[in-house]
DNA sequence: GTTGATCAAACTGTCGACAATTTATTATAC
DNA sequence: GTATAATAAATTGTCGACAGTTTGATCAAC
């Protein structure tokens, strides 16, 4: 689990400190590579980034606002905790998003865009399907929703899907490789994808169906989070590839 | 360890500059009492809050992550734009996280909480119905809805919520002055106000026509945001109490 | 009168320093 | 040996300063 960890030497044209901070930061944030609750050296923090901690501290105050850092005066910055109640709270708000979403989306869009929309998603369904990379499969997965999101017209919508995934990350993650192993011996012929069923809903404006669609969706994963957090809890401080 | 630790109250002592300035500065923002689009002054902030311009950049940047300002790398921290489009969206954000609360407080709640929840609210009705002072109005209002985010148990829809109401918060506050003079002459006996209506549904968990009822409660006052933003244009740029 | 160049003023971005506070360590008493 | 007190180390909160940009003003040329 080391995706992160490039792009300290990158962007010499930039030199916006606290943006790069705040991209370090957040993937780090974003992968729990802060253990939950522990606390966040910002001298430390400053050195790895070869700044002072003034845009160290300004990025963090970004990351407590955006939920992906917690606060206590004259104790500092901490990473947030990783609880099943925390996680089951996410995935909630991405019920009521991603349902509004779906239902903004189908009242707003053209006929035209309606058709480029589910094109376009039902493109990239092969790879979903066939893909054994979880992290890629995560990454189509998001793209998916955010496609949705993005066609509702709202960007605070995508705004707050955005954070959410975010925060979510790490755990869906985990929970797509356990998910791997365990159904990839059957794919089910003639098994329709639950992204496909919302897809058709969606092309049909039946907002009824695509929006339970989606619900259900979303709370098939959400039902999962107890045992996905453990894992995540095994592989934050085991640091073993996965539990 | 820790045995005289009662810092959770000790901390009452506000020696906190920057919550202190973000709480300043919201205020502000909040009444767009900095300008739309306008830039804020980090010197002249500081000179008025009485302390330096580290503190009160940290609190800039947390309130750029939640959307009451903007910023731009070298030029500073502007005030959010105000627009119909920009209010419209969070109106159907705000329907997005409402319904959906609605739909988990009825499912969580046990009868006893969902009686103490009914009672509670219905306790503000009178107050609310006889009001005449449109910022007294809206703070009942938004406890009514924020009550029911908070009876869905879900901190991340609380705190949503509670971002989107303070961004829209002037508009809103407009929008009831306005309403107040135009209906001032008829609450019409009989009429079922529509507060009333969602708590019927609510306490007899009918989860469809709850969730509808808040939705049509809530797009109503959407559907006025072209009108509502024009006044508060008013408002804001030519400072007499209202249009 | 408008345009463009030049210079002055204002503002942002970052730093290093220092006081205040918290946490860790050592010493002391029982 | 455990617990408490004294002390040292580490960390946070804030400041003033300064370099680098951006913005605004002045002035020259057309």
């Amino acid at each position: 689990m080391d995706l992160f960890n490039n792009r300290v030497f990158e962007m010499a044209k930039s030199e916006d400190r606290v943006g790069r901070v705040y991209d370090f930061v957040r993937k780090k944030a974003e992968n729990f590579e802060f253990k939950p609750e522990s606390q966040i050296n910002e001298v430390a923090l400053a050195k790895e980034l070869g700044t002072s901690r003034t845009p160290v501290r300004e990025a963090l105050n970004r990351l407590v606002a955006e939920g992906f850092l917690t606060f206590q005066a004259r104790r500092g910055f901490f990473c947030r905790p990783l609880s099943p109640a925390q996680i089951q709270a996410l995935y909630e708000a991405r019920v009521a998003v991603e349902t509004e979403a779906v239902r903004l989306a189908i009242g707003k869009l053209s006929d035209d865009e309606l058709d480029i929309l589910i094109r376009d998603l039902r493109a990239i369904e092969p790879e979903y399907q066939t893909c054994k990379d979880p992290a890629r499969l995560l990454e189509l997965d998001e793209q998916f929703h955010m496609a949705i999101a993005k066609a509702a017209k709202n960007p605070e919508l995508e705004r707050i899907l955005a954070n959410l995934n975010g925060r979510i990350r790490l755990v869906r993650l985990i929970d797509l490789k356990t998910m791997g192993e365990r159904e990839s011996p059957k794919p089910d012929a003639g098994h329709i994808s639950a992204h496909q069923g919302i897809l058709t809903h969606i092309a049909e404006r039946d907002e009824a169906a695509a929006t339970l669609a989606i619900r259900k969706h979303i709370e098939r994963r959400r039902e999962q989070t107890t045992e996905a957090v453990a894992k995540a809890f095994a592989a934050i401080f085991y640091n073993d590839d996965m539990a």
